[in-house]
DNA sequence: CTGAAAGCGCTTACAG
DNA sequence: CTGAAAGCGCTTACAG
């Protein structure tokens, strides 16, 4: 048990007491309500400063029903991007009266669902959930009694949360037009995970290429988060293709992929953009800080952070229908596709 | 104002009055208690259940004066280095009752004070900062009625709060030695930031060349966040030097300057060893990525947040004395410092 | 083994 | 403009 160290805390009786006045009109002038004569109101402040008083968040939040307090549950702490998003929450919460409280969700459905429980039980107003790996019942069930956003492409969204996500369909068209236009002829897709957003981008991928009306296609799949075997392993099968099919350019879904796979590709001696030119998703900080500097598709992810506060606001007001937002991506062209 | 969705939350008194007893029975089932028959505390759990029953954080946080929760207040959601910590926070608290909640500094004093100050607005029974930035008079004040511990080397802890941290003297001296064993004379120390851990790493530096019997020195400072520009100007000034006084190896205090300093003096045209050898700080993700993958220091770092946990549950139960822990840092040898 | 009562610190009608 | 009272949902002595 926590040892009660120093003097107690004081609250709205100990004001009262200082002030010389009742608790109720203490609770009015703290929380700038009409009804308080000036000179009360000034007595009363002055000792809640000398006293140090703060209100007590258990006690307030009980009577009033509400927390003001938006949570947020990520995927990883530790992820650039997902720092980006919490940082648009955070701009746009600004001197709002909210606080924003984070959980960690270490990639994983069983912590996600951990992050959300506590949260729920936390009784915050409003729930952000930077991941797509949160499992539907329990975004359902957080739903039921709250606003819940998820900033990403779950599986399967349901229609009780709303969604901010970027438009994977085309960010993968970009990539692929870009390396066309580089005048890569072969190109192909390094499929990172089984997530929609993934899927997605391979899906674009396929559809950029008939477009273009070329029938070379070339993919390959694997779990690689931060997995240096699997990008041994694409390069490796790429370097077994004969010359003729072998893939000149690669569209990597995802960034951390793709700088392990350009770590791979430079020890095998191959030269990148010569050789093989490379394209990520994410346009992490990585990207700019490898050599050769990675060329990766950017998505919006302060302005998501930021419109997932806003989502939450509607629903508070007025709004009852679900919202999807699909935000637009755009490509940052750097060494790895250049000619 | 939120919206009240759904049916409201059960109570304590809906259960006591499906299951027939006084809703004192019910919260002594709950929580487990002796005093209860089986058959009464078996009927009450089933009813919680089937009614889908949740304990009020706030009422019971109330009247329990502590809340099982601990607050951790990060320099940066977004640093992996910051990650491990606070997943070695989580591995030590899993399970035990306690849940953990995060706050984002932003890498900002003001923002870690609003982050902290928060932690404390609910009450949390347990701080952990894992930050060197927080003011000293933040933390205390936080400390004066819970127990916090700072992973990481403020410029001025006080005598309040705890500390665990990595020993930076010897660290430092592991890199400057490493490099002198790979037959490296003129080494320069890069500083990048006036943070008290980087001012130890310089002063090892300082230490080792001094006890290795070397007169040269070379050091170079700037704020470098990120800082492709500063990376630049560290290159530009070391190709100044005439060949004789050039650095051929360079200590630099943080991994992510280690890295932007690699990307331009590849793009000088350097080779990495060959010309320059390169050893980093803190053994972040990034360092096995790039290529040539960089040496660096690594610190316990999961261990060092399961320890922080450890000094909070020794703060409840007894310990009043500080305790300051300084973990011991080692070596991994990578491409940029090999021969 | 069980029930009625007090109280955690606050806010909000309601009377003066 | 001000004060006494009720109640948020829970836990904890205290009687039976």
């Amino acid at each position: 048990m926590p040892s009660d160290t120093g003097s107690p805390r004081p609250t709205i009786i100990d004001i009262a007491r200082v002030a010389g006045v009742s608790k109720s009109l203490v609770s009015l002038a703290l929380s700038g309500k009409p009804g308080v004569s000036d000179a009360s109101r000034g007595r009363i402040l002055k000792v809640a400063d000398e006293l140090g008083y703060t209100s007590n968040t258990w006690a307030r939040s009980l009577v009033r029903g509400r927390s003001q307090l938006i949570g947020v549950v990520t995927t990883d702490v530790g992820s650039a991007y997902n720092a980006d998003v919490v940082t648009g929450i955070e701009d746009e919460v600004a001197d709002s009266g909210y606080g924003v409280l984070l959980a960690h969700g270490r990639r994983d459905p069983d912590q996600l669902c951990i992050g959300i429980e506590r949260m729920v039980q936390l009784g915050v107003d409003g729930l952000i959930v930077v991941s797509s790996r949160a499992p539907r019942a329990q975004l359902d069930g957080a739903a039921r009694t709250r606003p819940v956003i998820v900033v990403e492409r779950p599986d399967d969204p349901g229609d009780l949360v709303d969604l901010v996500r970027n438009d994977d369909e085309y960010g993968g068209r970009l990539a692929v037009e870009h390396l066309v236009d580089g005048g890569r002829t072969r190109i192909g897709f390094v499929e990172t995970s089984a997530r929609a957003a993934v899927r997605a981008r391979g899906l674009a991928y396929d559809r950029a290429m008939a477009d273009l009306g070329s029938d070379h296609r070339w993919r390959i799949a694997g779990s690689a988060r931060h997995d240096a075997t699997f990008a041994r392993r694409v390069v490796d099968t790429l370097l077994d293709e004969p010359p003729a099919r072998r893939p000149e350019a690669l569209f990597v879904a995802t960034d951390e992929t793709a700088v392990a796979i350009l770590g791979a590709a430079l020890d095998a001696g191959l030269r990148v953009p010569d050789d093989l030119a490379l394209v990520g998703y994410n346009n992490s900080a990585l990207a700019a800080a490898i050599r050769p500097t990675l060329t990766s598709i950017d998505q919006p992810r302060n302005l998501m952070g930021r419109l997932a506060v806003t989502m939450l606001r509607e629903r508070w007001s007025a709004r009852s229908r679900q919202r999807i937002e699909v935000m637009t991506p755009h490509l940052v062209a750097r060494a790895s596709s250049g000619r």
